[in-house]
RNA sequence: GGAGGGGUUCCCGAGUGGCCAAAGGGAUCAGACUGUAAAUCUGACGCGAAAGCUUCGGUGGUUCGAAUCCACCCCCCUCCA
């Protein structure tokens, strides 16, 4: 007996380890499931570390089951411990609950609801805890768990035997949470899958145990692999930070270059985890690269897919309008027009008149954050890295406005883009004044 | 509560009175090469255009001079109770 889509997401490597995995694919044939997969709040917008579980979300939808999405409005009030080295920050219950809103709003984009059977769902974990005292906790809920067989979870390992860090009694509590999260959704709502990464198994397993000691339901877990690159460099991170979901904390643009930026080690991997297309297409693709010399598609197709994941046709659309204008049109061809669209597209954009430029560049350009500090725009410059519409400022004109944006040199009349090394762009709106 | 160990620049981690803005590694930024790659090489890497200014858990103190010594305080870890 086998299963589809579970062929297809094991053809994706997406399965990293399942949780009942005899009975599993029967169970999953006989009719359509419920499943759902947790998303603590820990920031008011997920990131693409959350990715992989969301669209898992939809793949299982798409194949006609019913996904919840659980924010985690209680368990994000406790800190996840599970391989983290070190004890985390409580956030404050309003603050928590501020991002629980934006987080359900998140999710949803990514499920359909659709009032057929498998219409998705938004689930909150507070509804359940938050009116339950700390006896019913400890003797309905407590008693099923062995303290014993929770110090031997590899997610806590190291916080419990790494000398230089500790675990609160807050955080060891975590698992129990999240297991109460699986037992109750069971209960209401007859779901008997939880997903999530590779770092959740042990709270997975644990929700597993708690339902049938609480309810006699075999329930099941089935994980995604961490996501590794093959340099050895975390998945998701960047100079500039983590590359959020939420357009206004990471642009489309910004989006569409970090996945055009990928390694060719990795990109034909996260083909398979980050978006829909065929696996045979996917292989295609790469055997078309592997047979072309240079530039391999692969990258250009990932940012495309997944950028139309995330942030729809027409943030794909903006993040392209400026990629073209930056690295491949000539300058002197983009309209005024065109130039203010990039401005809106997310392209980084400053206003200033003429007399209000500072005193040197190295602070301009520090100010509006096109470099981290003085220093580095000092060393750009020293090596000619720091352009005004194509034209290299070297330090000699560091303490000479009148020279950074020369009035025959304007695009559209006030229009400079700066560009800073060959991948940082910044668009100035100089006014006369 | 007791005993011991520890808190250094983004991270790891040297430094135990001046030669310390603080070794080394990583990360990051820039240049060359290139595919807006990878690898490699080069430079920068507390802030500042510069003069100079501000750092080594906190506060005081000793000293011509402290990351280094003293006092008190805060935080973390281990073991014992």
């Amino acid at each position: 007996m086998s299963n589809a889509l579970l062929e297809d997401l094991k053809a994706r490597g997406l399965v990293f380890q399942i949780a009942g995995e005899e009975r599993f694919v029967d169970w999953l044939n006989e009719k359509p499931r419920t499943l759902y997969c947790g998303f603590d709040p820990t920031a008011d917008s997920l990131h693409i570390g959350s990715l992989v579980p969301l669209l898992m979300l939809r793949r299982f939808q798409e194949a006609g089951h019913k996904p919840i999405a659980l924010v985690g409005g209680a368990t994000g009030l406790i800190g996840d411990p599970s391989f983290k080295a070190t004890e985390r920050q409580l956030n404050t219950p309003d603050v928590v609950a501020g991002w629980v809103d934006k987080l359900k709003a998140q999710v949803s984009r990514f499920i359909t609801f659709d009032g057929t059977t498998s219409s998705a769902m938004v689930a909150n974990n507070l509804d359940w805890t938050q009116g339950m005292d700390v006896l019913t906790f400890l003797r309905d809920i407590g008693k099923h768990f062995s303290v014993n067989s929770m110090i031997q979870k590899e997610s806590v390992k190291q916080r419990i035997e790494r000398e230089g860090s500790g675990i609160s009694f807050t955080e060891f509590s975590y698992s129990i949470l999240q297991s109460l999260d699986f037992a109750e959704l069971y209960q209401r709502y007859e779901c008997g899958l939880q997903i999530g990464g590779s770092d959740q198994w042990g709270n997975i397993t644990g929700g597993i145990d708690l339902t049938r000691r609480l309810h006699g339901a075999q329930v099941f877990g089935l994980t995604m692999p961490l996501i590794t690159k093959a340099d050895g460099t975390k998945f998701g991170k960047t100079e500039s930070g983590t590359i959020w979901l939420d357009p206004a904390k990471t642009s489309p643009y910004a989006f569409y270059q970090f996945w055009l930026g990928t390694a060719d080690a990795d990109v034909y991997k996260f083909l398979r985890y980050f978006t829909f297309l065929p696996v045979e297409r996917i292989v295609r693709i790469e055997e078309e690269d592997k047979a072309a010399q240079g530039r391999p598609q692969a990258q250009a197709v990932l940012a495309e897919e997944v950028t139309r994941l995330v942030h729809g046709q027409d943030g794909l659309d903006a993040a392209v309008r400026i990629t073209e204008a930056l690295f491949s049109g000539s300058l002197t061809d983009l309209s005024a027009d065109d130039l203010a669209q990039l401005a809106q597209d997310g392209l980084p954009t400053s206003r200033v008149s003429r007399g209000n430029l500072p005193a040197t560049l190295t602070q301009l350009l520090s100010d509006v954050e096109a470099v981290a500090s003085g220093k580095q725009a000092k060393d750009a410059l020293s090596r000619s890295a720091v352009t005004v519409n194509g034209a290299a400022l070297g330090m000699d004109v560091n303490a000479r406005p009148e020279c950074w944006f020369p009035a025959d040199q304007a695009l559209a009349d006030q229009f400079y883009l700066v560009k800073v090394g060959k991948k940082k762009h910044h668009l100035f709106v100089i006014l006369d004044d």
